[in-house]
DNA sequence: CCTTTCCAAGCGACCGGTCATCTTGCGTTA
DNA sequence: TAACGCAAGATGACCGGTCGCTTGGAAAGG
């Protein structure tokens, strides 16, 4: 009998494998033996091992600004609290289910493929524009009730804040350490939302 | 007549390479027909392909610490001026020469290859470890003579500036743009050097 | 002469992608 | 309700090409 097959959790498995070891380490045998899919039905479902790819993006992007949204988004807390209680969960999860690898699939995407595909680099930066709308709002935000500086210029502080965690993910990644992160942490409470 | 080899050409091309495409990106036949190399002569200088990346990053890391050593550690100019001095360098190199491509090739390596392969992660992390002492030191020097607030803790700080750094240059490859450089800049000099 | 260095040829494995063939679910017809 | 037709989906063998790496013997050096 022949099996449906759901090409969702065929990108999901891409997900996992990509997220870990990035594009070009990854095969597409490796994808559909993954998913127990055989591999003559990937090109069913995406025309090339390029659009998966982007389907993925598609997929974290999803998930991510989810979570971007529940803590940054979040008006029950003040904006500053939000900022840090979301750091806190960044941290935790870092620590604690990922044994600090990984970091974030655009920042990784970005950095292995961005220079060399204009697909890729435009498609990255849609979701990191998207990201980035949330911690610009969460300033503003933080502006407004007074628990964040009002001379700060909020559409440059959101992208600093965004752009130096992904900063601090990437060195987590290579120091196999929180101290990155929580250094940025750190440094940011003290010095940029006082 | 056959013609000595100089590994250290190769490993120039190779840096060229890997730093605009990555690891995976670059096979060994790009390396040798880049440097007009035959392709078996290879193996008579690297061990492997590993081996080979692990000598570009020692080679990127000269350079750069160099760079570093340039302009952070010039006791001429007050320190929060070597800064300024360092990151519009960047951002003129970046603007002007690489059309905002390449980034950080330590960044790159760690991205790419940092949670898949321990000797990567522990080698990108050494070159890391001393550009970061460059940083720190810096930070001292601002602070003995005034110019950097002495309340920050300097090694904290110095590390945020460079993953910070890096950071922003992660996006700054998919955004092709200065802006996630200049940003960084502006928020550096009105929240943290002041 | 012998030792060391060099390198063209080519190894098996695997790459992304194609394709002819088989299976299936469903609308149509009677 | 049953039989049929057929597009859409599923499939694995297979394509040319490239991967990282090896090797046997020629050339260079002492």
């Amino acid at each position: 009998m022949k099996t449906r097959i759901d090409p969702a959790s065929l990108v999901d498995k891409g997900l996992e494998l990509m997220y870990l070891r990035g594009y070009n380490d990854v095969s597409i045998k490796d994808l559909v033996d993954a998913a127990g899919m055989p591999k003559g039905s990937f090109y069913n479902h995406f025309k090339s091992k390029e659009d998966f790819a982007l389907a993925v993006i598609d997929r974290y992007a999803e998930m991510w600004h989810t979570e971007l949204r529940t803590f940054l988004a979040d008006k029950k807390y003040p904006a500053r609290e939000r900022f840090s209680r979301f750091f806190d969960h960044m941290i935790d999860t870092y620590e604690n289910s990922t044994h600090f690898t990984r970091g974030c699939l655009a920042g990784n995407f970005s950095q292995e493929l961005g220079d060399v595909n204009d697909v890729f680099a435009q498609h990255v930066d849609t979701v990191f524009r998207t990201a980035e709308s949330y911690f610009i709002h969460a300033v503003r935000d933080g502006q407004r009730e007074g628990s964040i500086d009002p001379k700060l210029d909020a559409e440059a502080t959101g992208q600093f804040l965004l752009n130096a965690f992904e900063g601090a993910m990437v060195r987590m990644k290579s120091a196999r350490s929180s101290r990155p992160l929580t250094a940025f942490r750190n440094l940011v409470f003290t010095t940029i939302i006082r």
